[in-house]
DNA sequence: AGGAATATATCCTTGGAGGATATATGTCAA
DNA sequence: TTGACATATATCCTCCAAGGATATATTCCT
């Protein structure tokens, strides 16, 4: 037996369980440029793109916020408005529009990839 | 700036750079199931499934060789005929045929959740 | 009053990824 | 013959993204 903790099937990507790949960053740049948003609800909304199962974890989406406004792919005003708990409003820069399609590019690239290795498999 | 050393658009999966997903455990499960091989081929092998760019990390194949193993998803056996450098030959178990058979299945709902992503930018 | 929902933010641990490295041997050219 | 290179396997260590846990504050509803 493996006498690692995660081994094998369990680990790392398993088809089943595990942490398949989430493409947190794309959706929230995509979520953005549909329209501007804040922390919580793009936590509602970042799933229905189907990389996640559940609503996404509050920690990954505001850290993303934080680094992505560090690099300038998105820039936050905070929204007193409506007087109800604050929110710290994001849209996308134009820097955020130019990353979002190279991650396009890439996820066309990997579905390309994804599909031939499943014909393969069918082939096979 | 962000604080972070890897922020943002240069972190977990940038699409330019970075460490997109390889797919190492089914590549290698795939690759045994056309026919049995061994670490050093695998390493040329598995990029041709263009989930990687260069070959694979030595590194990596050898410990999920010895994970597969541990979790009878692959069996191997010690051959010394050519008496060359001998090498230890994986071939696939039908336990591993059915965890492959599960990682089809997700790659193919992956994919299509990456073009209807790649439709959807392209739409708005 | 108190519980649920709204909303943001930080901290800490875990574990996969993989680069670096060690080892051993057979081939081939200089 | 000797040294570089290719074949072949294996282990170790570090780094960092992921994300669960947690803290805080306000408003709505019962």
């Amino acid at each position: 037996m493996s006498k690692r903790k995660n081994s094998g099937a369990e680990s790392g990507g398993r088809p089943g369980a595990g942490k398949p790949e989430r493409y947190m960053q794309p959706s929230i740049l995509m979520a953005l440029r549909r329209k501007p948003s804040y922390g919580y609800e793009l936590i509602q909304e970042i799933p229905r793109f189907g990389f996640l199962e559940g609503p996404a974890p509050p920690g990954m989406i505001y850290r993303h916020l934080r680094d992505l406004e560090g690099d300038g792919l998105v820039v936050s005003e905070w929204e007193a408005e409506g007087s109800w708990p604050a929110k710290r409003v994001y849209r996308l820069t134009g820097d955020g529009e130019a990353v979002l399609a190279l991650w396009v590019d890439y996820m066309l690239r990997q579905a390309g990839h994804l599909t031939a290795f499943v014909d393969l498999y069918r082939r096979g």
